[in-house]
DNA sequence: AGCCCACAGTGGTCAGACCAGTTTAATTTC
DNA sequence: GAAATTAAACTGGTCTGACCACTGTGGGCT
Protein backbone atom coordinates (compact mmCIF):
# COMPACT_ATOMS: atom_id res chain seq x y z
CA UNK A 1 0.00 0.00 0.00
CA UNK A 2 1.09 3.79 -1.06
CA UNK A 3 2.45 4.77 2.99
CA UNK A 4 0.01 7.74 3.57
CA UNK A 5 1.72 10.93 5.72
CA UNK A 6 -1.60 11.33 7.73
CA UNK A 7 -0.23 8.35 10.86
CA UNK A 8 -1.62 8.53 14.05
CA UNK A 9 -0.89 10.86 16.30
CA UNK A 10 1.02 12.88 13.91
CA UNK A 11 3.12 16.08 15.44
CA UNK A 12 5.19 16.53 12.93
CA UNK A 13 4.26 19.02 10.03
CA UNK A 14 2.88 17.32 7.24
CA UNK A 15 5.86 19.23 4.45
CA UNK A 16 8.41 17.30 7.01
CA UNK A 17 6.62 13.72 6.61
CA UNK A 18 6.87 14.32 2.99
CA UNK A 19 9.99 15.35 3.12
CA UNK A 20 10.33 11.59 4.86
CA UNK A 21 8.12 9.59 2.08
CA UNK A 22 10.12 11.08 -0.72
CA UNK A 23 13.55 9.95 0.33
CA UNK A 24 12.02 7.13 1.30
CA UNK A 25 10.15 6.45 -2.18
CA UNK A 26 13.48 7.56 -3.72
CA UNK A 27 15.98 5.25 -1.87
CA UNK A 28 13.25 2.24 -2.15
CA UNK A 29 12.07 2.23 -5.73
CA UNK A 30 15.72 2.89 -6.52
CA UNK A 31 16.07 6.23 -8.38
CA UNK A 32 18.94 7.47 -9.38
CA UNK A 33 19.64 11.26 -10.50
CA UNK A 34 18.62 12.16 -13.34
CA UNK A 35 15.16 10.26 -12.98
CA UNK A 36 11.81 12.16 -12.84
CA UNK A 37 9.46 12.40 -9.55
CA UNK A 38 5.93 11.73 -9.55
CA UNK A 39 4.25 15.28 -10.46
CA UNK A 40 2.94 17.83 -7.53
CA UNK A 41 -0.61 16.59 -7.91
CA UNK A 42 0.46 12.74 -8.18
CA UNK A 43 1.98 13.10 -4.89
CA UNK A 44 -0.65 15.35 -3.42
CA UNK A 45 -3.25 12.25 -4.33
CA UNK A 46 -1.07 9.41 -3.14
CA UNK A 47 0.12 10.98 -0.10
CA UNK A 48 -3.19 12.24 0.73
CA UNK A 49 -2.45 15.89 1.51
CA UNK A 50 -2.72 19.04 0.22
CA UNK A 51 -0.75 20.15 -3.39
CA UNK A 52 0.76 23.09 -1.19
CA UNK A 53 2.14 21.09 1.18
CA UNK A 54 3.73 18.64 -1.46
CA UNK A 55 5.04 21.88 -2.99
CA UNK A 56 6.74 23.38 0.45
CA UNK A 57 8.60 19.79 0.49
CA UNK A 58 9.44 20.23 -2.81
CA UNK A 59 10.80 23.29 -2.18
CA UNK A 60 12.59 23.18 1.09
CA UNK A 61 14.39 20.09 -1.01
CA UNK A 62 15.27 22.14 -3.71
CA UNK A 63 16.86 24.93 -2.23
CA UNK A 64 19.00 21.87 -0.81
CA UNK A 65 19.79 21.53 -4.23
CA UNK A 66 18.39 18.01 -4.23
CA UNK A 67 16.08 18.07 -7.21
CA UNK A 68 15.93 20.29 -9.69
CA UNK A 69 11.92 21.53 -10.98
CA UNK A 70 11.38 22.17 -14.99
CA UNK A 71 7.80 23.96 -15.53
CA UNK A 72 5.97 21.85 -18.02
CA UNK A 73 8.14 19.13 -17.40
CA UNK A 74 8.53 17.90 -14.09
CA UNK A 75 10.31 17.33 -10.93
CA UNK A 76 13.65 15.70 -11.46
CA UNK A 77 16.72 14.59 -9.09
CA UNK A 78 19.73 15.68 -9.46
CA UNK A 79 23.28 14.74 -9.35
CA UNK A 80 24.24 15.86 -5.78
CA UNK A 81 27.49 14.13 -5.78
CA UNK A 82 29.20 17.09 -7.17
CA UNK A 83 29.21 20.08 -4.26
CA UNK A 84 28.03 22.75 -6.43
CA UNK A 85 24.94 23.29 -3.81
CA UNK A 86 27.69 24.55 -0.87
CA UNK A 87 27.74 27.91 -3.58
CA UNK A 88 24.01 28.23 -3.71
CA UNK A 89 23.76 28.31 0.11
CA UNK A 90 26.81 29.95 1.04
CA UNK A 91 24.82 33.01 0.90
CA UNK A 92 23.80 31.88 3.96
CA UNK A 93 27.16 31.86 5.54
CA UNK A 94 27.51 34.63 7.73
CA UNK A 95 30.86 34.58 9.09
CA UNK A 96 31.15 33.29 12.93
CA UNK A 97 34.24 34.82 14.50
CA UNK A 98 33.55 32.66 17.24
CA UNK A 99 36.67 31.47 19.69
CA UNK A 100 39.57 30.15 17.22
CA UNK A 101 40.09 27.71 19.96
CA UNK A 102 36.79 26.29 19.25
CA UNK A 103 37.62 25.65 15.59
CA UNK A 104 41.17 24.63 16.59
CA UNK A 105 40.03 22.13 18.95
CA UNK A 106 37.28 20.55 16.64
CA UNK A 107 39.92 20.10 13.67
CA UNK A 108 42.19 18.63 15.59
CA UNK A 109 39.44 16.26 17.76
CA UNK A 110 37.99 15.33 14.63
CA UNK A 111 41.08 14.59 12.59
CA UNK A 112 41.96 12.10 15.52
CA UNK A 113 38.48 10.67 15.13
CA UNK A 114 39.36 10.01 11.76
CA UNK A 115 42.58 8.47 12.68
CA UNK A 116 40.36 6.18 14.76
CA UNK A 117 38.48 5.48 12.38
CA UNK A 118 41.23 4.74 10.20
CA UNK A 119 42.77 1.96 12.99
CA UNK A 120 39.40 0.33 12.67
CA UNK A 121 38.81 0.32 9.21
CA UNK A 122 41.79 0.70 7.06
CA UNK A 123 43.65 -1.90 4.92
CA UNK A 124 47.30 -2.66 5.79
CA UNK A 125 48.19 -1.93 1.98
CA UNK A 126 46.21 1.61 1.40
CA UNK A 127 48.26 2.33 5.03
CA UNK A 128 51.54 1.57 3.50
CA UNK A 129 50.48 2.94 -0.14
CA UNK A 130 49.92 6.31 2.27
CA UNK A 131 53.30 5.82 3.62
CA UNK A 132 55.35 5.42 0.74
CA UNK A 133 53.59 8.76 -0.04
CA UNK A 134 54.42 10.42 2.82
CA UNK A 135 58.04 9.79 2.54
CA UNK A 136 58.63 10.75 -1.48
CA UNK A 137 55.82 13.41 -2.35
CA UNK A 138 55.80 16.92 -1.54
CA UNK A 139 52.87 17.82 0.38
CA UNK A 140 51.60 20.13 2.98
CA UNK A 141 49.86 19.54 6.22
CA UNK A 142 46.40 20.02 4.77
CA UNK A 143 47.22 17.61 1.57
CA UNK A 144 48.50 15.01 4.15
CA UNK A 145 45.53 15.37 6.82
CA UNK A 146 43.24 14.96 3.76
CA UNK A 147 44.76 11.87 2.94
CA UNK A 148 43.85 10.43 6.82
CA UNK A 149 40.58 11.84 6.50
CA UNK A 150 39.70 10.80 2.94
CA UNK A 151 40.77 7.13 4.97
CA UNK A 152 38.61 7.31 6.99
CA UNK A 153 36.17 6.55 4.84
CA UNK A 154 33.02 9.22 6.49
CA UNK A 155 31.95 11.78 4.02
CA UNK A 156 30.71 13.90 6.97
CA UNK A 157 34.14 13.90 8.25
CA UNK A 158 35.43 14.98 5.49
CA UNK A 159 33.16 17.87 4.89
CA UNK A 160 33.52 19.29 8.27
CA UNK A 161 36.85 18.80 8.38
CA UNK A 162 37.43 20.50 4.99
CA UNK A 163 35.20 23.50 5.72
CA UNK A 164 37.62 23.69 9.30
CA UNK A 165 40.67 23.69 7.07
CA UNK A 166 39.74 26.16 4.86
CA UNK A 167 38.32 28.11 8.19
CA UNK A 168 41.81 27.58 9.38
CA UNK A 169 43.73 29.18 6.45
CA UNK A 170 41.60 32.24 6.22
CA UNK A 171 43.25 32.96 9.52
CA UNK A 172 46.70 33.77 9.37
CA UNK A 173 47.71 31.48 12.28
CA UNK A 174 51.41 30.20 11.83
CA UNK A 175 52.12 26.70 10.67
CA UNK A 176 54.03 24.26 12.69
CA UNK A 177 56.29 22.87 10.16
CA UNK A 178 56.60 18.78 10.31
CA UNK A 179 58.77 16.87 9.42
CA UNK A 180 57.93 13.89 7.07
CA UNK A 181 59.63 11.54 9.36
CA UNK A 182 57.04 12.32 11.82
CA UNK A 183 53.87 12.42 9.42
CA UNK A 184 55.29 8.46 8.51
CA UNK A 185 56.07 7.74 12.49
CA UNK A 186 52.03 8.62 12.56
CA UNK A 187 51.04 6.26 10.09
CA UNK A 188 53.29 3.65 11.66
CA UNK A 189 51.45 4.06 14.24
CA UNK A 190 47.71 3.55 12.71
CA UNK A 191 49.94 0.20 10.61
CA UNK A 192 50.64 -1.16 14.54
CA UNK A 193 46.80 -0.51 15.34
CA UNK A 194 47.58 1.09 18.57
CA UNK A 195 44.68 3.31 19.45
CA UNK A 196 46.97 5.38 22.55
CA UNK A 197 50.26 5.01 20.59
CA UNK A 198 48.52 6.71 17.40
CA UNK A 199 47.16 9.73 20.37
CA UNK A 200 50.68 9.94 21.36
CA UNK A 201 52.02 10.56 18.35
CA UNK A 202 49.46 13.14 16.90
CA UNK A 203 49.79 14.67 19.95
CA UNK A 204 53.24 15.37 19.09
CA UNK A 205 52.88 15.96 16.04
CA UNK A 206 50.74 18.84 16.47
CA UNK A 207 52.71 19.92 19.54
CA UNK A 208 49.97 19.40 21.58
CA UNK A 209 50.17 19.45 25.57
CA UNK A 210 49.44 16.31 27.03
CA UNK A 211 46.10 18.14 28.22
CA UNK B 1 10.82 51.62 0.72
CA UNK B 2 9.92 48.13 1.02
CA UNK B 3 11.70 45.82 -1.77
CA UNK B 4 9.33 44.02 -3.86
CA UNK B 5 9.85 40.70 -5.22
CA UNK B 6 8.90 41.60 -8.46
CA UNK B 7 11.98 42.83 -9.90
CA UNK B 8 12.24 43.49 -13.57
CA UNK B 9 13.38 40.13 -15.44
CA UNK B 10 12.84 38.26 -12.94
CA UNK B 11 13.41 34.61 -13.65
CA UNK B 12 14.14 33.19 -10.51
CA UNK B 13 11.18 31.54 -8.84
CA UNK B 14 9.41 33.89 -6.33
CA UNK B 15 10.03 32.17 -3.19
CA UNK B 16 14.12 32.18 -4.00
CA UNK B 17 13.97 35.30 -3.94
CA UNK B 18 11.56 35.90 -0.72
CA UNK B 19 14.55 34.14 0.90
CA UNK B 20 16.78 36.28 -0.59
CA UNK B 21 14.65 39.07 0.67
CA UNK B 22 14.86 37.58 4.44
CA UNK B 23 18.34 37.25 4.65
CA UNK B 24 18.29 40.63 3.72
CA UNK B 25 15.89 41.90 6.14
CA UNK B 26 17.62 39.44 9.03
CA UNK B 27 21.01 41.52 7.95
CA UNK B 28 19.95 44.95 8.04
CA UNK B 29 17.72 44.92 10.57
CA UNK B 30 19.95 43.43 12.98
CA UNK B 31 17.38 40.54 14.13
CA UNK B 32 19.35 38.25 16.22
CA UNK B 33 18.62 34.77 17.14
CA UNK B 34 15.22 34.50 19.22
CA UNK B 35 13.72 37.56 17.57
CA UNK B 36 10.74 37.13 15.68
CA UNK B 37 9.97 37.71 11.70
CA UNK B 38 7.03 39.55 10.44
CA UNK B 39 4.13 36.81 10.30
CA UNK B 40 3.48 35.17 6.87
CA UNK B 41 0.27 37.65 6.29
CA UNK B 42 2.56 40.47 6.64
CA UNK B 43 5.01 38.96 4.33
CA UNK B 44 2.74 38.19 1.60
CA UNK B 45 1.48 41.82 2.00
CA UNK B 46 4.76 43.50 2.31
CA UNK B 47 6.69 42.02 -0.73
CA UNK B 48 3.45 41.90 -2.42
CA UNK B 49 3.37 38.00 -2.97
CA UNK B 50 0.97 35.59 -2.00
CA UNK B 51 1.29 33.75 1.22
CA UNK B 52 1.46 30.34 -0.13
CA UNK B 53 5.18 31.82 -1.74
CA UNK B 54 6.24 33.29 1.53
CA UNK B 55 5.24 29.59 2.78
CA UNK B 56 7.45 28.10 1.06
CA UNK B 57 10.59 29.73 1.36
CA UNK B 58 9.91 29.65 4.89
CA UNK B 59 9.56 25.93 4.62
CA UNK B 60 12.72 26.40 2.93
CA UNK B 61 14.50 27.90 5.61
CA UNK B 62 13.12 25.85 8.54
CA UNK B 63 14.45 22.66 6.65
CA UNK B 64 17.90 23.85 6.57
CA UNK B 65 17.46 25.10 10.56
CA UNK B 66 17.61 28.60 10.33
CA UNK B 67 14.39 29.45 11.69
CA UNK B 68 11.97 27.92 14.02
CA UNK B 69 8.22 28.11 13.73
CA UNK B 70 5.65 27.95 16.47
CA UNK B 71 1.50 27.51 15.99
CA UNK B 72 0.17 30.40 17.56
CA UNK B 73 3.11 32.59 17.87
CA UNK B 74 5.16 32.81 14.82
CA UNK B 75 8.12 32.42 13.62
CA UNK B 76 11.11 32.82 14.74
CA UNK B 77 14.99 33.07 13.89
CA UNK B 78 17.08 30.32 15.36
CA UNK B 79 20.59 30.26 16.88
CA UNK B 80 22.33 29.04 14.02
CA UNK B 81 26.18 30.50 14.87
CA UNK B 82 28.02 28.08 12.36
CA UNK B 83 25.21 27.11 10.15
CA UNK B 84 27.61 26.77 7.32
CA UNK B 85 27.31 23.19 8.83
CA UNK B 86 23.52 23.39 7.89
CA UNK B 87 25.04 23.02 4.56
CA UNK B 88 27.19 20.14 4.34
CA UNK B 89 24.60 18.06 6.23
CA UNK B 90 22.28 19.14 3.49
CA UNK B 91 24.13 17.43 1.34
CA UNK B 92 23.21 14.19 2.92
CA UNK B 93 19.62 14.36 2.94
CA UNK B 94 18.05 11.58 1.09
CA UNK B 95 21.03 9.91 0.86
CA UNK B 96 22.23 5.97 0.50
CA UNK B 97 22.87 4.03 3.95
CA UNK B 98 26.40 4.78 3.80
CA UNK B 99 25.33 8.28 4.82
CA UNK B 100 23.19 7.46 7.63
CA UNK B 101 26.41 5.38 8.74
CA UNK B 102 28.24 8.56 8.41
CA UNK B 103 25.94 10.72 10.37
CA UNK B 104 25.70 8.18 12.87
CA UNK B 105 29.18 7.41 13.15
CA UNK B 106 30.26 11.22 13.51
CA UNK B 107 27.67 11.99 15.77
CA UNK B 108 28.69 8.92 18.53
CA UNK B 109 32.41 10.17 17.91
CA UNK B 110 31.53 13.65 18.66
CA UNK B 111 29.95 12.46 22.00
CA UNK B 112 32.95 11.11 22.47
CA UNK B 113 34.63 13.82 21.75
CA UNK B 114 33.02 16.08 24.21
CA UNK B 115 33.37 13.34 26.64
CA UNK B 116 36.94 14.49 26.21
CA UNK B 117 36.96 17.54 26.58
CA UNK B 118 34.96 17.55 29.94
CA UNK B 119 37.24 15.31 31.37
CA UNK B 120 39.75 18.58 30.36
CA UNK B 121 37.90 21.29 31.17
CA UNK B 122 34.73 20.27 33.34
CA UNK B 123 35.04 21.58 37.16
CA UNK B 124 34.05 18.83 39.81
CA UNK B 125 30.91 20.96 40.36
CA UNK B 126 29.18 20.97 37.61
CA UNK B 127 29.17 17.59 36.92
CA UNK B 128 27.95 17.07 40.67
CA UNK B 129 24.85 18.85 39.70
CA UNK B 130 24.90 17.22 36.25
CA UNK B 131 25.02 13.79 38.23
CA UNK B 132 22.13 14.68 41.16
CA UNK B 133 19.77 15.82 37.44
CA UNK B 134 20.59 12.53 35.68
CA UNK B 135 19.37 10.73 38.93
CA UNK B 136 16.12 12.90 39.32
CA UNK B 137 15.02 14.38 36.48
CA UNK B 138 12.80 13.04 33.43
CA UNK B 139 14.81 13.55 29.98
CA UNK B 140 15.54 11.83 26.61
CA UNK B 141 18.99 10.63 25.42
CA UNK B 142 19.28 13.79 23.53
CA UNK B 143 18.50 15.89 26.66
CA UNK B 144 20.87 14.09 28.41
CA UNK B 145 23.65 14.09 25.56
CA UNK B 146 22.67 18.04 24.81
CA UNK B 147 23.98 18.90 28.51
CA UNK B 148 27.32 16.78 27.67
CA UNK B 149 27.90 18.61 24.96
CA UNK B 150 27.13 21.60 26.41
CA UNK B 151 29.32 20.74 29.25
CA UNK B 152 32.24 20.75 26.53
CA UNK B 153 32.09 23.85 25.88
CA UNK B 154 32.86 24.18 22.22
CA UNK B 155 30.43 26.07 20.72
CA UNK B 156 31.04 24.53 17.05
CA UNK B 157 30.61 20.73 18.27
CA UNK B 158 27.30 21.80 19.58
CA UNK B 159 26.40 23.20 16.51
CA UNK B 160 27.05 20.50 14.66
CA UNK B 161 25.65 17.84 17.51
CA UNK B 162 22.61 19.65 16.94
CA UNK B 163 22.55 18.91 13.06
CA UNK B 164 23.21 15.54 13.42
CA UNK B 165 20.95 14.71 16.28
CA UNK B 166 17.76 16.73 14.48
CA UNK B 167 18.69 14.71 11.23
CA UNK B 168 19.23 11.64 13.30
CA UNK B 169 15.52 11.82 14.95
CA UNK B 170 13.92 12.44 11.18
CA UNK B 171 15.38 9.34 10.22
CA UNK B 172 12.25 7.10 12.15
CA UNK B 173 15.34 4.81 13.71
CA UNK B 174 14.79 2.93 16.86
CA UNK B 175 15.93 4.36 20.13
CA UNK B 176 18.02 2.33 22.50
CA UNK B 177 16.82 2.48 26.23
CA UNK B 178 19.13 3.76 28.70
CA UNK B 179 18.56 3.69 32.13
CA UNK B 180 19.24 6.02 34.60
CA UNK B 181 22.25 4.18 36.56
CA UNK B 182 24.10 3.99 33.04
CA UNK B 183 23.71 7.52 32.55
CA UNK B 184 25.23 8.59 36.15
CA UNK B 185 28.30 5.71 35.62
CA UNK B 186 29.11 7.55 32.64
CA UNK B 187 29.16 10.77 35.05
CA UNK B 188 31.00 9.50 37.90
CA UNK B 189 34.08 7.78 34.69
CA UNK B 190 33.66 11.88 34.10
CA UNK B 191 34.24 12.80 37.97
CA UNK B 192 37.20 10.26 37.92
CA UNK B 193 38.66 11.04 34.64
CA UNK B 194 39.52 8.09 33.58
CA UNK B 195 39.71 8.77 30.20
CA UNK B 196 39.84 4.59 29.36
CA UNK B 197 36.78 4.25 31.34
CA UNK B 198 34.83 6.97 29.60
CA UNK B 199 35.37 5.27 26.47
CA UNK B 200 34.78 1.76 27.83
CA UNK B 201 31.11 3.30 29.73
CA UNK B 202 30.06 4.88 26.81
CA UNK B 203 30.47 2.08 24.06
CA UNK B 204 28.38 0.01 26.21
CA UNK B 205 25.40 2.44 26.83
CA UNK B 206 25.33 2.96 23.17
CA UNK B 207 25.80 -0.44 22.71
CA UNK B 208 28.22 -0.49 20.50
CA UNK B 209 30.87 -3.45 20.04
CA UNK B 210 34.40 -2.69 20.49
CA UNK B 211 34.83 -2.36 16.88
C1' DA C 1 -6.38 41.49 43.13
C1' DG C 2 -7.33 37.45 40.70
C1' DC C 3 -9.91 34.49 37.48
C1' DC C 4 -12.13 33.42 33.16
C1' DC C 5 -13.40 33.80 28.58
C1' DA C 6 -14.02 35.82 24.13
C1' DC C 7 -11.34 37.71 20.45
C1' DA C 8 -7.71 38.80 17.50
C1' DG C 9 -3.51 37.13 15.63
C1' DT C 10 -0.55 33.33 13.83
C1' DG C 11 0.92 29.19 11.73
C1' DG C 12 -0.96 24.63 9.30
C1' DT C 13 -3.52 22.84 5.68
C1' DC C 14 -6.50 22.37 1.89
C1' DA C 15 -9.12 23.22 -2.45
C1' DG C 16 -9.65 25.59 -6.50
C1' DA C 17 -8.46 28.65 -9.83
C1' DC C 18 -5.43 30.65 -13.34
C1' DC C 19 -1.03 31.20 -15.94
C1' DA C 20 3.01 29.54 -18.52
C1' DG C 21 5.50 26.28 -20.25
C1' DT C 22 6.19 21.14 -22.47
C1' DT C 23 4.82 16.85 -24.27
C1' DT C 24 1.84 13.98 -26.81
C1' DA C 25 -1.51 12.79 -30.04
C1' DA C 26 -4.68 13.83 -33.47
C1' DT C 27 -5.40 16.29 -37.61
C1' DT C 28 -4.29 18.40 -41.61
C1' DT C 29 -1.42 19.09 -45.53
C1' DC C 30 1.81 17.89 -48.99
C1' DG D 1 2.66 7.56 -46.45
C1' DA D 2 5.41 11.31 -44.37
C1' DA D 3 5.83 15.71 -42.63
C1' DA D 4 4.02 19.80 -40.66
C1' DT D 5 0.41 21.85 -37.83
C1' DT D 6 -2.63 22.13 -34.22
C1' DA D 7 -5.19 20.93 -30.16
C1' DA D 8 -5.43 18.69 -25.89
C1' DA D 9 -3.40 16.99 -21.71
C1' DC D 10 0.11 17.52 -18.27
C1' DT D 11 3.37 19.91 -15.31
C1' DG D 12 5.16 23.42 -12.43
C1' DG D 13 4.31 28.53 -10.58
C1' DT D 14 1.39 31.52 -8.17
C1' DC D 15 -2.51 33.54 -5.90
C1' DT D 16 -6.79 33.59 -3.16
C1' DG D 17 -9.88 32.33 0.21
C1' DA D 18 -11.31 29.33 3.46
C1' DC D 19 -10.97 26.54 7.73
C1' DC D 20 -8.59 24.62 11.83
C1' DA D 21 -5.63 24.69 16.08
C1' DC D 22 -3.15 27.21 19.00
C1' DT D 23 -1.40 31.42 21.73
C1' DG D 24 -1.53 35.87 23.78
C1' DT D 25 -4.23 39.63 25.39
C1' DG D 26 -7.54 42.43 27.36
C1' DG D 27 -12.00 43.18 29.22
C1' DG D 28 -15.32 41.92 32.37
C1' DC D 29 -16.66 39.43 36.30
C1' DT D 30 -16.22 37.92 41.09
Amino acid sequence: MIPHVNSPQNNTKVYVEIVKQLRFMIEHNGLNPGDRLPSERELSERLGVGRSSVREALRAIELLGLIETRRGEGTFIRDFRGNQLVQLLSTFILQDKKSIRDVKETKFLIELDCLWLIVQKAEKDQLLTFKKWALEADYTDDDYFLEVVTLADNHLFLRIWMILKDYFNSLDLKIIKVSKSEYAELIDALISKNESEVIRVYRNLRKLSKS
